[in-house]
DNA sequence: CCGAACGGAATGAACATTCATTCCCAATCA
DNA sequence: TGATTGGGAATGAATGTTCATTCCGTTCGG
């Protein structure tokens, strides 16, 4: 990201796009075979085949197996949080917000399917640091408060607004998890209804 | 459970009782840690140790540590089917039907939090036998026949039984892991409440 | 006393990580 | 221009550790 006038005057452009590309494979194999294996199950050589590197180049771009599970969850988590926030009706009723955010998640999960089954198996595992869990509470609380204010304008179930979002986010994932088994097509029309399902379950 | 009258004429009840009693042992410490470190996370010794038995003896019991998640898979398994069958309603409206089912599970996720949570995490995992996924296989197809019959009552949405299936096992699911993070207390009345927001995402 | 059940050290395989070496390429020089 | 070279990047065999499983001397119930 930073572009630090460093040691050579005019670095070579390519070199550092090669490098970005290079971490970008191995971060991609190791979401693969996390997801397919978990992580105590994945060898880091294993990684490094799939990403087509040597077992040592894996070390030259993360410090350890922990830090390459860590930084894929927060560079998701991220993406998935840039998405909902991007062009959320911060003024609409809360129908509307809700429709926001399920639409976002549902682009996020149709489009990046293994990283959104990633987020959802290594959810709060021990292996994640203190920043990865950080980001999540961090999305959490935000949504509790747009729970709350939909609840005080009638909107919403007069329930606990944990309860709300647990359920809410239970019913995705568990949409999400029988399309991942082949149980079920992820066209729009079925995410549409899952969402208005969903809306059921928590709208007053 | 069936008692053959097989070598021994009169067995030693007590010598019968104690070996069931370690295997117990065995497995519930097996859980706890499956729980709490993942399949690959856990060390075999470390659940003889937890168990209170010598790393050796386990194999007296299971054949091999994949032995062991699936007789956990698939006695717990069992355990939550036979709650759930048990006085079913079979001629009962859905919306009664459904109450059965959710108090039925809530039951076992409260009496037995750690063998629901592995129930969750270990969810078709790669070292789950052809045994223990029939088992799963058996209960979803019993529960979409009592949906599409339902549907076909006009007492569910008409929308595809599998996305209402997915849906209510996933708004439980959602709310169950809320509550294991500590983010949800678990009373009857707010596992009632749940109910209710579950039932009105997918009746008709 | 005998045989089965037990415990835990022993074993061999597999793993995460390291490191001595090779490779690549851009800048330099003749 | 074409050969040379310096240094960072890449590699994969080597390392020390950890693990699932086995083995055998000991214990215990009958």
């Amino acid at each position: 990201m930073s572009s630090p006038a460093a040691t050579t005057s005019r670095t070579t452009l390519s070199g550092e796009a090669a490098k970005a590309f290079k971490r970008d494979a191995i971060l991609v194999a190791a979401v693969d075979l996390f997801v397919e294996r978990g992580f105590h199950g994945t060898a880091v050589p294993e990684i490094a085949e799939r990403a087509g590197v040597g077992a040592g180049t894996i070390y030259r771009y993360f410090a350890s197996k922990e830090a390459i599970v860590n930084a894929i969850y927060q560079r998701y988590k991220g993406e998935i949080f840039a998405r909902i926030m991007k062009g959320f009706p911060l003024e609409a009723p809360a129908r509307q917000q809700f429709h926001h955010m399920w639409q976002g998640f549902a682009a996020f999960a149709t489009a990046e399917p293994k990283a959104f089954a990633f987020l959802e198996l290594h959810h709060h595992a021990s292996y994640l640091d203190a920043e990865s869990c950080g980001v999540e509470d961090r999305v959490m609380r935000l949504g509790l408060g747009f729970v709350q204010a939909a609840q005080a304008r009638g909107e919403l179930k007069a329930m606990p607004a944990m309860l709300l979002i647990s359920i809410a986010i239970g019913a995705f994932n568990g949409v999400m998890r029988k399309a991942w088994e082949g149980h079920l097509e992820l066209t729009p029309e079925l995410i549409a209804q899952a969402e208005q399902c969903a809306w059921e379950a928590i709208r007053a």
